[in-house]
DNA sequence: CTAGTCATGTAACTCGTTACATGATTAG
DNA sequence: CTAATCATGTAACGAGTTACATGACTAG
């Protein structure tokens, strides 16, 4: 479990110029919050990290007073492209939903209904927002010319897919459930 | 981000009785590990403060010489029950796979099919791994005959259900990104 | 003038991972 | 006899979260 959030800075950087802690932050929140978070309290001891291993640096020009603007070194780029060819790492699966639902038989057939119904409606209006991002794509030339657009498109749909697959899920599990027990 | 691992415990020492934290780090390898997973170094301690805090007490009856076996205190129960019907927390997401493919335009595509290539293999295997234990529960008796039958076989479609969608999409992914490159 | 947002940071903390240590038992 | 597995633990560490502090600028 390596840092991952450098990883994510330079990736940024490298893919959208200089930009402050405070860009980044925002960047993540808005355009690629359905895969990826960062927070302040460790995106900025990072960017401190990065700046000294001389991995990014302040970017002089352009210089908006009281923001600080990191541009990423060509040593930045390189211990980049050495991760990005990397293995995906593995990672352990924790999904606390389906950790309460193995518990079903600890609790009320409603509580576990109306838990289910909860996540559902959050990933529903999460499948929402991604389609609606989905569509805007499809029918905007100027994202279509950008060079990641391929790349972007294609996580979108990742996520999209995903979410579909769940409501189906959902929608399925909590009807079985109800029958399950009416029996 | 509370400590979720005690309540594994908690919910794993009510449905399947007295265990050992070496019996509990089996049961979540062999049974669960598609959505929830441990290690005896974060175990051993979670189960030694819980039995401090008077949720599970040791098990005397049938003592096996060196286990140290563990039951569920009805406080222990309480506390399950409470956190059961709390709302399931909501999980910032982070996927390395996505964050790499996100900056595509920085390696090669071959560098991004064979990542991709190798996640899709992996999902596959869960995939084979999760469907025959499917079809095992499906037709078998016994596995019927238990109350947590319905949740258990839930969380497995749910399971098999995300890799579906998983590997139609690294298909359609993989596919896509080497049809846009060759125009 | 005041509330909110912009912007950067730090300190304390918790969770979970990794690596190591130990001793007992079992299989070949 | 030896290697593997059973079983329990500890120490050190790192990642990421939460809460707080600070100051500047901006909209009503």
């Amino acid at each position: 479990m390596k840092n991952k959030t450098m990883y994510a800075v330079l990736g940024v950087l490298s893919l959208l110029g200089p930009m402050s802690g405070y860009d980044i932050k925002k960047f993540c929140d808005k355009s690629i919050s359905y895969f990826w978070n960062e927070n302040f309290g460790h995106l900025y001891p990072v960017l401190a990290r990065l700046e000294a291993d001389g991995l990014i640096e302040r970017d002089t020009e352009a210089e908006d007073s009281r923001k600080k603007n990191y541009k990423i070194t060509p040593k930045g780029v390189e211990v980049l492209k050495d991760w990005l060819t990397l293995p995906v790492e593995y990672q352990p699966e924790r999904s606390e939903l389906l950790l309460k639902l193995s518990f079903g038989t600890k609790m009320e057939l409603e509580a576990t209904l109306s838990m289910l119904e909860a996540a559902r409606e959050r990933n529903e209006l999460k499948y929402k927002q991604l389609s609606s991002i989905h569509s805007y794509y499809l029918g905007n030339e100027e994202a279509k010319s950008k060079p990641q657009y391929p790349y972007w498109l294609v996580t979108l749909r990742y996520g999209i897919n995903s979410l579909e697959a769940s409501l189906k899920w959902f929608g399925e599990t909590m009807e079985f459930l109800r029958s399950y027990e009416s029996k």
